[in-house]
DNA sequence: GTCTATATAGTGATAGAC
DNA sequence: GTCTATCACTATATAGAC
């Protein structure tokens, strides 16, 4: 049994860190929700930041790969940024809460920032990607095709604009009241616009 | 000696809850800050739930205000864009931790939502000012001056812009390694970028 | 490998002396 | 109004039986 319990552990920890945060989620919680005893959280995993770490560094790691994906694709420019942003959105929608876990544990750990920052920004594969990604920004600028904007500007702008749309999906959803369905259009109606924004702020 | 006291907790617990959060600021934390017993804070607030709610509530209110003001400014339109773009930078730059506190507490926990759902969102003189708001840019798009844009879109495109920069700065900083000078240099960048994106989206 | 029991520490909150 | 002492609770983590 030992394979199969671990990883519904690591399963069911993972839902509950991204939908309410390291701390708010006790061990006793997840030993609950999966079935057994609390003490065989620690067997496994010894301690809770264990086990939130594997997980957070596993899922990190992965959206890095991710988000740089179709800055590299072989589309033609124009194509390739509506992609780019479609992309995000099919993500964000099947891992809606993933982004604020992921910014609020960033965002208030020290610690945690410095774990990701000896681990993953040296990487080899994505950082020859993102040198790909910035060459085809300057080629298209020269070409004329767009307006001058720094690489790393335009990546922060997209990422902006396609994250908070789902940061502040809770809020968006309670404050002003909206039924799913409603929530739903409202996420395809942001892709649209977004993507028209920046689309047209690219014009030269 | 009371008035005194009351207000120093209000202000180291602001401190405290905007660089912590609610779950990771303690009252016992806050007693040790400010320089007295932890049965204080009790006395004066009850709950550390009422405590936070008071310095919550308040800081929501200030905000929603001052995000609407530039929206309804004199100003000749485009003008105003950038008004508005540097007067939330000139907010955020003093309040840089707040963003990611007030999104956190509303996105992990949905009784804040509701509760700010009752008490701000039917404030008649913001309604207006957003209406008013709103006439602007419907008259815009009528005299072809900017692309058809959703007022509300236009909204949470500017204010995904700017709150993003703030809310990854520490990720940002810590991640890139970054001194405080280069920071500063790269918040006002961002500022420049924001301006020249949102504009040049705009046109029609 | 899985359980019960427990050690240890921290929390928010209250009672009561001064 | 401010303190000490303490309660009730919850948390992580470990020891040890099976």
């Amino acid at each position: 049994m030992k394979e199969n319990l671990e990883q519904k552990i690591l399963d069911v920890a993972e839902q509950l860190f991204i939908a309410n945060g390291f701390t708010r989620t006790s061990t006793t919680d997840i030993a609950r929700h999966v079935g057994c005893n609390q003490a065989l959280i620690h067997y496994y995993f010894r301690t809770k930041e264990n086990l939130f770490q594997q997980i957070f560094v596993q899922k990190f790691e992965h959206t890095l790969t991710r988000l740089l994906e179709p800055l590299t694709s072989e589309l033609p420019f124009d194509e390739k940024i509506t992609n780019c942003i479609n992309i995000y959105f099919n993500l964000l929608q099947d891992n809606r809460q993933l982004p604020t876990c992921i910014i609020n544990e960033l965002a208030f750990n020290p610690e945690r920032r410095e774990f990701i920052r000896n681990n993953f920004i040296k990487n080899q594969i994505r950082q020859q990607a993102y040198y790909r990604y910035c060459e085809t920004i300057e080629h298209e600028i020269q070409q004329g095709n767009i307006r001058p904007v720094q690489p790393f500007d335009l990546i922060l702008n997209i990422i902006s604009l396609c994250l908070f749309t789902f940061i502040t999906l809770p809020i968006y959803t309670d404050l002003l009241e909206r039924t799913p369905q409603q929530v739903e259009e409202y996420i395809n109606h942001r892709r649209q616009e977004i993507i028209t924004q920046i689309t047209t702020s690219l014009r030269p």
